[in-house]
RNA sequence: GCCGUUGUAGCUCAGGGGUAGAGCACUUCCUUGGUAAGGAAGAGGUCAGGGGUUCAAAUCCCCUCAACGGCUCCA
């Protein structure tokens, strides 16, 4: 009996029955043949060995498909696992997936414990048993027989997920002397596996849970060629130049301090100056939008966040209330801006005329973050939000949500941010008591979020399960250099503070009505903001943003007057900078302010003075030649305006 | 908070049971220079903090703190 199989690009061709997706490349190419990882038969993943026994679609897969890295990856955590096995008897396995980059195994190695010292030795087993080109066998198992095959082998992990399959869902695959329970699909054999890296090793509870037993987690990246492994090491080692912390130190850009506390960034003049630029650009662009500026206390009376509902849901897990000396008063540091802008809402009676109304302020606020997850300037305890929130009436909610997301996408466009994605964070459909407010006004807040964000066109992604208590979400998410995934800009609906501070504006109809109350931070925060751009830009920043603008470099101390002179005429056409007056010479000058990132040098010497001009240079270009200082101003003022360009 | 690793000069790091090293940065002097490191000298450390083992601890052990890689969490 033969059988139809339709390829990609439309032909069609005719097979015996049971022939497999290695077959079918090999009818090709041998060339092909050998790279087949596995293939997508139906829309199914499947193995490149699997046999196909009626007319199907098939798409072969091989290392340039995502879902054949995929494949390659799985099997190479299986590898792990049997190399695991082989040195640690008696190890008890958790899950080994594929990631975005490799993959990983959880287990269990009872009281013994696995440091990176440990690597090498596995990763040579790994090698040694891919040489052996060992194929990876599928064998379907009925639910009685697996449990059986695991309750011998003890490995009560395996069990539990067997607990959670369906009787006629289950497949074993074995490789060499492994068996482990796995839908699949995996590479044809181990062979392929040429190049192994264990990156490193965490632990992580089983199935995710804090109350579970913490288990093992052994991360690694294998490759089919020895050269990709280099380049990938090669690229990590690039992307960790950029990391903020690192560059943060060596642009002296922020520091933190023991005795100040932990997660407590402490910003030094350059920062400072970099977060007052983008601070005075993002305000002058809510100005535009209608926002309101407004300024509230660092601190808020504890009754503030009972109102809230805070201080029930985080009280135990924030800083502890702030005591006065003698009256029974506690004060909270705050956690969140918007109860104070709850209650400058609530200073006069709204009239639906006055919505929306939209209170924008750079809030800083504190929270007591665990200790195992502060991360340079991406996670902190202390930080500043470029916060507002939006009262509107409900019919408004879309259009203000839509003006959001715009002012969002200027902000990332200007500071060329283009790698992100939004994320809808819904609610869980299956668990709805664990939010605050009606299901009407649900329904309603996350059709107007999807509505808002197809509007603008965006490429989302949406989470079930991952909105806010109070309201469902958008949030701009970016990766950091080593690929980490952070939130930055977010959008969120929240129906709960309304309610609790009792907001009112009198209608049309004359009626008291409960405004809708939109929180949204396009930056989300300085913070977290400033690491990512400092990882984006690799620390060399717009001009308009550089701390240091220009440096003027004198050829000796003879001309140190001259480029004082320079310097402060420049300042006066709002350029920043600083006058190199050490004892060194011209080349020594550029190396250091290349060094530290300024983008434009001035060098002045007895020529530039005598002719009353300055040599630029511009950093990472060299040399563009002599010219007036007022030439030289017009020049930097058109790159920031190019900089700013729609601004 | 949990698992693992790390902590030596301002920075990057070497050393390792017999009381401390390099390069850069810093200070002083010489040098007054033309587009990515001029030369010399000097100063600088309770080896994260505390406890223990030892004749002797920066080194070995324990605790604490902090950082790093993950996990969990994230108003």
């Amino acid at each position: 009996m033969s059988i139809k199989i339709t390829l990609p690009d439309g032909s069609v061709r005719e097979y015996p029955a049971g022939v497999s997706s290695y077959d079918i490349a090999l009818s090709i190419s041998e060339g092909l043949a050998r790279n087949v990882l596995s293939a997508v038969v139906n829309g199914e993943v499947w193995d490149a060995n699997r046999p196909i026994e009626q007319d199907s679609s098939v798409k072969l897969l091989t290392w340039n498909d995502p879902e054949g890295q995929a494949t390659f990856w799985h099997s190479s955590a299986h590898l792990l696992a049997e190399a695991l096995e082989s040195l640690y008897p008696g190890v008890k396995f958790g899950t080994g997936p594929s990631i975005e980059k490799g993959f990983y195994y959880d287990v269990d190695l009872g009281e013994k414990t696995l440091s990176s010292d440990d690597f090498v030795a596995i990763e040579n087993k790994m090698k040694e048993l891919a040489r052996q080109k060992n194929e990876y066998v599928r064998q379907p198992i009925g639910k009685a027989d697996a449990i059986k095959y695991f309750t011998n082998k003890g490995d009560e992990y395996k069990l539990e997920l067997i607990d959670g399959l369906e009787d006629g869902q289950i497949t074993l695959y074995t490789q060499g002397g492994f068996t482990d329970l796995c839908r699949g699909p995996h590479i044809p054999n181990t062979g392929a596996v040429k190049a192994v890296k264990l990156t490193n090793i965490a632990g992580a509870y089983w199935r995710n849970n804090q109350d579970n037993k913490q288990l093992t987690r052994i991360y690694g990246i294998t490759f089919p060629k020895q050269k990709e492994l280099d380049e990938y090491i090669f690229q990590v080692e690039e992307a960790k130049k950029r990391d903020h912390r690192k560059l943060g130190k060596e642009l002296d850009l922020f520091a933190f301090s023991e005795k100040v506390g932990q997660g407590l960034p402490l910003w030094l003049p350059k920062g400072a100056m970099l977060r007052e630029r983008l601070e005075s650009f993002l305000k002058k662009a809510q100005l535009r939008a209608g926002y309101l500026p407004v300024v509230t206390p660092h601190i808020g009376s504890k009754a503030l966040y009972v109102t809230s509902g805070h201080w029930e849901k985080y009280g135990k897990d924030s800083f502890q209330p702030i005591k006065t000396p003698d009256a029974d008063e506690e004060f909270m540091l705050k956690p969140m801006n918007c109860p104070h802008h709850c209650e400058i809402y609530k200073t006069k009676p709204r009239s639906y005329r006055d919505l929306p109304l939209r209170l924008a302020e750079f809030g800083t606020v504190y929270r007591y973050e665990q200790s195992g997850e502060l991360h340079g300037l991406t996670r902190v305890r202390g930080f500043t939000q470029d916060d507002a929130h939006i009262f509107c009436r409900p019919d408004q909610v879309k259009a203000e949500f839509i003006k959001v997301i715009d002012l969002v996408l200027y902000v990332f466009k200007t500071l060329g941010f283009d790698d992100f994605s939004a994320q809808i964070s819904l609610r869980d459909p299956e668990n709805k008591t664990k939010y605050i407010g009606s299901d009407d006004l649900w329904e309603k807040a996350e059709s107007a979020i999807i509505e808002a964000a197809a509007e603008r066109s965006l490429n989302t992604v949406t989470e079930l399960g991952e909105a806010a208590f109070y309201g469902p979400k958008l949030d701009f998410m970016v990766r950091d250099a080593l690929g980490r995934k952070w939130q930055l800009g977010t959008i969120q609906v929240d129906y709960n503070l309304p309610n609790r501070f009792e907001l009112e504006y009198i209608g049309s109809d004359n009626q008291k009505h409960r405004p809708v109350m939109i929180h949204r931070a396009p930056f989300g925060s300085m913070e977290r903001f400033i690491a990512i751009l400092i990882e984006n830009t690799a620390g060399q920043f717009p001009l308009w943003l550089s701390p240091d603008q220009i440096a003027i470099l004198p050829i000796s101390e003879k001309y140190s007057d001259y480029a004082e002179e320079v310097f402060f005429a420049l300042q006066d056409d709002d350029i920043r900078g600083f006058v190199d007056h050490r004892d060194e010479k011209i080349g020594r000058k550029i190396r250091d302010a290349e060094i530290m990132k300024v983008p434009y040098m001035l060098i002045v010497g007895e020529k530039e003075q005598n002719d009353q001009q300055v040599s630029v240079r511009k950093k990472g270009e060299g040399d563009l030649g002599s010219m007036s200082w007022s030439e030289f101003s017009t020049l930097f003022q058109k790159e920031i305006k190019e900089n700013l360009a729609g601004f």
